[in-house]
DNA sequence: AATGAATGAGCCTTCATTCAT
DNA sequence: TATGAATGAAGGCTCATTCAT
């Protein structure tokens, strides 16, 4: 069972990571996080000294490896176009709609200002960079996608992945905008 | 001839954009800018009264049209694909190199920070995408590039230039590997 | 009980008021007051964010009605040149005397800087106004007074006061000097 | 003839006197002068150091004596009351109306922040009133004005004539309310 | 005479941070 | 655990003032 204090520490981490969604990394005051979790100022440096620990800690509860879940399903043999909408969807999902559309560029602020965290961010990378990877040698394999370089592809569709998420708000994007982007990324790749 | 004023000012301007191009837009303070200009608080404030201003002004300076230069060789019939990797090179050249490494990001938090902006924002990247999209029409029908959906390859092709400027500091790319990805896109268009 | 907040906030107003009286409004600053109360920046910011704030708070405190004490002793049956005599004493010992001495200068001041206040001071002059009305008719009636316009004797009555107050810095106004000028303006009312 | 340098001084002078007359003394800045008069920062500079070196310059372009022409109208043997129904309307022209109204204000504030120059204004409030009661005891003497102390009746007109000017902003009053205040005064001292 | 560029002092304001309760 | 009072550092902004031209 969550303890009290665990349960104020969860409920600052979302709050939290509403704001920094919505207002990015750089901008957000240890002032602003007391107001939106209604907490004194001792009450919130009790669980935390600064924005930046916050930030960390938002970024460790989010580390839980998609990667795996993509192994899993190459495994069971699925269609790898299929694996594909799907890890397409849930990055859709997960970081475009709802509070947390815009963390995603908290994160480029967040690695822009903490030269040391950039390794991490790095890394993290990576490793959606090789989960991809795996899985478009995977769809050439099966003859579903075209033959491409598939380190630069995979790249190539992280990068852009990431230029929607931070493009969406410049360009209002809608969801069926969003949609078409991923579908014509998707012709790109299939066969 | 410039007067002592406006030389003050263009410096200004210049050595602010290097500034936001380094640290990005939101962290920048008049006092930064004031030492890195070596000005006092009132010499700088006779000039700008904010970043916002000082940004708004190099926003302001960098409007040149590169559209018109495209429709330009258009009109000449060069080979399109040389015109699209001109029109790459120019990009790496001037964003992911020097001292305006890293301006784009700013804009992004320019643009978070400073809603009224979105709107000119947006107005710029869509010229960029109409000039791109004549591009793409022309290479079509010159034979030179693949069938494919100009409108949906074009902002593919701007927001993935865009991840690359935003994320060329996570990744440390070298300049070798920013190539080795341009040459991806060009292969993806490229009949 | 006063919280301690409460205590210090109170506070602040009490030492601004004595500062307001001997400086004026415009020229005191809030970091006049941080010294005056022996107060961080911070620790005044917590209570008043400017000048005017303080100095509203000031005028709101001092609203207390003269006038229902006025109508208390008439009703009371009491001589009206006791009551006027009174009035007279009480204006003079609450303004010319002591701390607060200059106050009502300072409120001209703030008058002039803030339009808005206007209307709200020209009210509490008209509540003024109405009182020593109520009084110099009864006093009238009473037949202790000569006769006059009562409007326009209240009215000269006020501002004959006012000045008074506004000059006893100029014009080094010793009590008995003010004596003598409130005892003349009583033998222009008495029969 | 006044060279150029001179017209620029009293250019400078009446500018400022109407400036302090709507502002009062103390917010008045250089800079805002500058402005008034569309004159650069060193153009002023050249001719005063200080808002209180302009203030002053005006004061005593101002001391011209109206208390001589008092004397000589007394010598004419005219009417006291006529005589000081043209002091009263005097005032009243050169201090209410028009661009200077207010400029009274300003000199109760110049004496709070400049201590050395209440003696000044002290002087200038004691000539008047000893033209005032000459004026007084003449009208006595004729007949004219009724038995009172005439020291304390000067006193008490010019302390009320200042109340009026400094209150006239407050109370919005009009020329005709200003005008019943004057002729209930006068009705105070008239036999 | 006059301009306007530049400096630096001084006040304003906001927070991160601490601490007694 | 949590509150909220208080501090002090940091940056914003405005002028008085000087000075080369």
């Amino acid at each position: 069972m969550l303890k009290k204090g665990d349960k104020t520490k969860q409920f600052i981490i979302s709050e939290s990571k509403k704001l920094f969604s919505r207002r990015g990394y750089t901008t957000v005051t240890m002032k602003d996080i007391c107001e939106i979790c209604d907490l004194s100022r001792g009450g919130l440096y009790r669980y935390f000294g600064s924005t930046k620990e916050i930030f960390l800690e938002i970024l460790n509860e989010d580390k839980e490896d998609k990667g795996e879940i993509l192994l899993e399903y190459i495994g069971k043999g699925e269609s790898a176009m299929q694996i594909l909408e799907w890890f397409f969807q849930d990055r859709k999902d997960t970081l475009m709609l709802g509070n947390y559309k815009g963390f995603s560029f908290a994160v480029h602020e967040f690695a822009k200002q903490e030269a040391e965290q950039k390794e991490y961010l790095k890394e993290r990378l990576n490793q959606a960079k090789s989960g991809l990877i795996t899985l478009l040698e995977y769809g050439q394999k099966k003859g579903e996608f075209r033959q491409f370089d598939t380190e630069s592809m995979a790249l190539s569709l992280l990068l852009f992945l990431d230029s929607l998420e931070t493009n969406a708000y410049i360009l209002d994007l809608t969801e069926q905008g969003v949609e078409n982007q991923l579908n014509f990324l998707l012709s790109m790749v299939k066969r």
